[in-house]
DNA sequence: CAGATGACCAAAAAGGTTTTTTGGTCATTT
DNA sequence: AAATGACCAAAAAACCTTTTTGGTCATCTG
């Protein structure tokens, strides 16, 4: 069988699992049925067959997100499925989930790294989405960029940090009316 | 002199050169000109301690905000200038950014807990100022304490954050901007 | 003989032990 | 009655030892 693609799945299985740092490449090897050097013919070293395997996520992500989109539907309905859903992929996904709690527990640098990496995917993949609703008129021209940040932002702000500091958790219906009556209603031509 | 004074003093002093952890109470003592034993006729224990200063922290931040409040100015204007304000405070006085630093490196949970006291009184300040524009009927009526919790979080995000993912630094105009034409904007009768 | 392998190595991390520091107390002093 | 600093247990830092780990490369094999 193709022992790139067996290294790829066995890699992917022990960052969810175990995270960047207790991923060993000689577990690795172990789960993809290789011998430890053949690891390194195929990449370069452990960072880029993190990369590589981040960006497999990546890729996975937008498209769980793309599916969240419906086509006649306004903007504003589907930036909150959209955002809800990644928000969601980052808690549930094992991967992104382990990543975030590498990060915030260990801090391995790598880690952090290729978050801010996701994080800006991410970033990109709504500002894009936005600048194709100003285009259709859905939305008053704005600074894509920074509008698709604060909604970023601003959504993980209120999904995953919020709890932090307050015992009652904020409902989705909650969640989505504030956007609705600030950020996405500023926004309407 | 007034001991407790002292006291406060000299801790004020060494929990903004230090920080929380690398301050002793045999320093705060030595810098008081007290015996160790006097500070705990005062303050319970260096955590009480810190928390007293804090406190006092907190006030000179919200008088330094309430000062940026112009009476006949827009809501807008004065909640961008008031927050503005306090991201600077954040930024600029020794105590709390060395705190914020502190809580960022050394991950201090004492310093953790207190930073967030802090951010819950600043967000309660700001959706107080809600509060009152909306009876002024200067804002739609909203969720006032979610509103002032996202536009927090939203400036911290453009002003503290960015930097760390992004290589140009956000003019102050840029920032204004987006918040006028977004949630603030979204805000207006 | 091209591609795979695992013993091997330096460097980093983990583990364990000793030494130092520090928050807090309280008998003594002022 | 209020202040003090020697004192103590516990936590942290420093130190040393052992183990683990990313990466290499001489050797093997299909």
């Amino acid at each position: 069988m193709d022992r790139k693609q067996e290294i790829l799945e066995a890699a992917y299985k022990s960052f969810s699992l175990f995270g960047y740092k207790a991923t060993t490449m000689d577990q690795v090897a172990k789960i993809a049925n290789v011998g430890k050097g053949t690891i390194y013919t195929f990449f370069e070293n452990k960072e880029i067959l993190f990369q590589e395997i981040v960006l497999r996520m990546i890729s996975e992500m937008i498209l769980a997100a793309e599916k969240e989109i419906v086509p006649n539907c306004p903007f504003q309905e589907n930036a909150h499925n959209v955002l809800m859903k990644i928000l969601q992929f980052r808690e549930v996904h094992q991967l992104y989930a382990k990543l975030v709690e590498e990060e915030k527990e260990l801090r391995t640098p790598t880690v952090k790294t290729m978050l801010a990496r996701v994080e800006k995917e991410i970033v990109s993949y709504i500002a894009e989405k936005i600048n194709i609703a100003i285009d259709k008129k859905e939305l008053r021209p704005c600074d894509s960029e920074l509008v698709a940040y604060l909604l970023f932002k601003a959504y993980i702000g209120f999904v995953a940090d919020w709890s932090a500091t307050h015992d009652s958790e904020l409902s989705e219906e909650r969640i989505a009316a504030l956007f609705r009556n600030t950020i996405l209603r500023g926004l309407l031509p």
